[in-house]
DNA sequence: ATTGTAATTGCAAATCTTTGCATATTATAC
DNA sequence: GTATAATATGCAAAGATTTGCAATTACAAT
């Protein structure tokens, strides 16, 4: 595998921010430091990462999909439909349900960034 | 809520397909029968009823998000990485964990079409 | 029926993303 | 090191999706 200079500025980039970012923020992002990129290039090297098992990408709910980077230490998140509140899942639950999947499917599960959607406790209320 | 024939239309083309489809899918074929519809008003009727919970948008892995349904009959998805397959869950086992998850966060789960990926046995000796 | 209000639609333009192709870069084998 | 193959990049153009705004349509209350 290659290593272009252009993934390792989304790198670090995606390691900048806490937040998830969509491709476009990304590439906004990216052409701080590499001013000539074209945008072209940075989608199809997130696509290239996705591929990869380097960066996750997912939908919660906003605008467009985001990406970030994968760790070791995988995470989930459970979205609030109304206001927007993000709880975030240690892996323990979850990977033991996929780990159920798993054993009944045969499948090897690669999902490792999982997004449910809900409507908070705060927000039930006000109904 | 009023119900406007674009909304009705898009409901026909989605019940007379087996399959998921993408936005500009269904744009194409909700024009066969209201020929002078607008993209952007497909699109916007989209999303008003995948708000409304009339509709489910999910990430399969394809090029773009795809657009269903929603019933009564709950089911949730596993799609091989490798080769696209696909496996339809019933929503048991799934739901169960919902509720699970529901119990633990107090968060009303309101997901009702997961997809889980992986590499189905088939991939997994390929490699 | 008439009026007032809110939701829906079409149009044009803007924005975001993808694609085809030629060039440049990197890795691999010799 | 040189040749060869594979991958990555930029550019231009095409395609998909979103947005702003004005006009239309549906709904509710009178």
């Amino acid at each position: 595998m290659r290593s272009s200079s252009i993934t390792n500025t989304i790198f670090k980039v995606l390691e900048g921010q806490e937040d998830h970012l969509t491709a476009k923020e990304i590439y906004e992002k990216v052409k701080v430091t590499l001013s000539a990129v074209d945008p072209s290039t940075v989608y199809r090297s997130l696509e290239r990462m996705v591929h990869q098992g380097q960066v996750s990408v997912s939908d919660m709910g906003g605008p467009a999909v985001v990406y970030e980077r994968v760790t070791r230490d995988p995470h989930h998140h459970l979205v609030c439909e109304k206001c927007g509140k993000k709880l975030t899942f240690k892996d323990g639950q979850i990977s033991d349900f996929l780990g159920q999947v798993q054993k009944e499917t045969g499948f090897q599960i690669t999902t490792n960034h999982l997004v449910l959607f809900g409507v908070c406790p705060d927000c039930q209320k006000k109904n």
